[in-house]
DNA sequence: TATGTATATTTCTATATCGAAACATTGGAC
DNA sequence: GTCCAATGTTTCGATATAGAAATATACATA
């Protein structure tokens, strides 16, 4: 799929590295969602927030925006529908009540328990298309891409 | 950012991996995506579906969905807001009326002819970090991930 | 201690996104 | 010609997602 923009070399290069780039993505999320919503009922922010408190145990809400990568308002929706699927809980920090901290309930540590080693394999399996030295190049440069872009 | 999980070497590496090139995208797409909000008013998905119709000419909404890699839902609501904002028509094929045919109008061929090369440049920039061989080898190793992960 | 600023979260409004079901139309089999 | 299966789109219901405004609380400082 080549890029169809009349632009400068460089332009040509970096725009067909980076469609690239974000097709590989989409290609392995198409597969990796859709399992982990029909096996174990759950989205793809879900399963980041339940993992990120399996991880580092209770967090508040705040933490799990900057672990998970998304807006504040966006971490209420995600929790409000989890804490309605009785799979973590909030509770007032009393030391700072404007913190909510969040916690898995017992139901919520089974269910990323369980789930975590299978998604784990299915994305070992997506990148096994790769060598072993093929998996650290694409991160070495994902890494450097990734530090680079805020410039 | 380590990965933590417990797993075999290829599943710590395949992990470490995928993480490292999802915060990539993500990176360089937490710039793009609101600029191109904020200076020409666009989402993501309204750009794409503009920039295939300049590329490509009038497209059905089916050959949208190919081309922007989302469901058929989706595209029906995208290119309602692009209606409703007059930068494309929408009108049955006269030969098949099962079909949408979009179209840009004039003010979404203006949008597009605007928004693209301030775009472009801004992408070309986001990976101003790796060198050209850097990014020939990124694409080549994303293009190979991504053909191989439907496995 | 009163006040004002900063911070954490929620609410509100809008768009994106999916899958399933509904709908419209086509085209083939009979 | 009628019926049925396939196809393109829309509708529906749910979640994700962002940013702005509102709310609640904390904390510094005058």
């Amino acid at each position: 799929m080549p890029t169809r923009y009349q632009g400068t070399v460089d332009e040509v290069l970096a725009l067909d590295t980076f469609i690239k780039l974000v097709r590989s993505v989409s290609a392995v999320q198409a597969h990796l969602i859709p399992a982990l919503q029909k096996d174990f009922g759950l989205t793809e922010s879900q399963f980041a927030v339940l993992e990120a408190l399996h991880h580092l145990g209770p967090l508040s809400q705040g933490q799990l925006c900057e672990k998970i990568l998304r807006s504040g308002s966006n971490v209420t929706t995600v929790v409000d529908n989890l804490e309605r699927d009785r799979l973590v809980t909030r509770e007032r920090d009393q030391v700072d009540r404007r913190v909510q901290i969040v916690q898995l309930t017992d139901d919520g540590r089974a269910r990323v328990t369980e789930a975590l080693p299978v998604h784990v394999s299915r994305i070992t399996r997506a990148l096994s298309s790769l060598t072993s030295d093929e998996q650290l190049a694409l991160g070495r440069l994902c890494r450097k891409l990734g530090t680079g872009a805020g410039t």
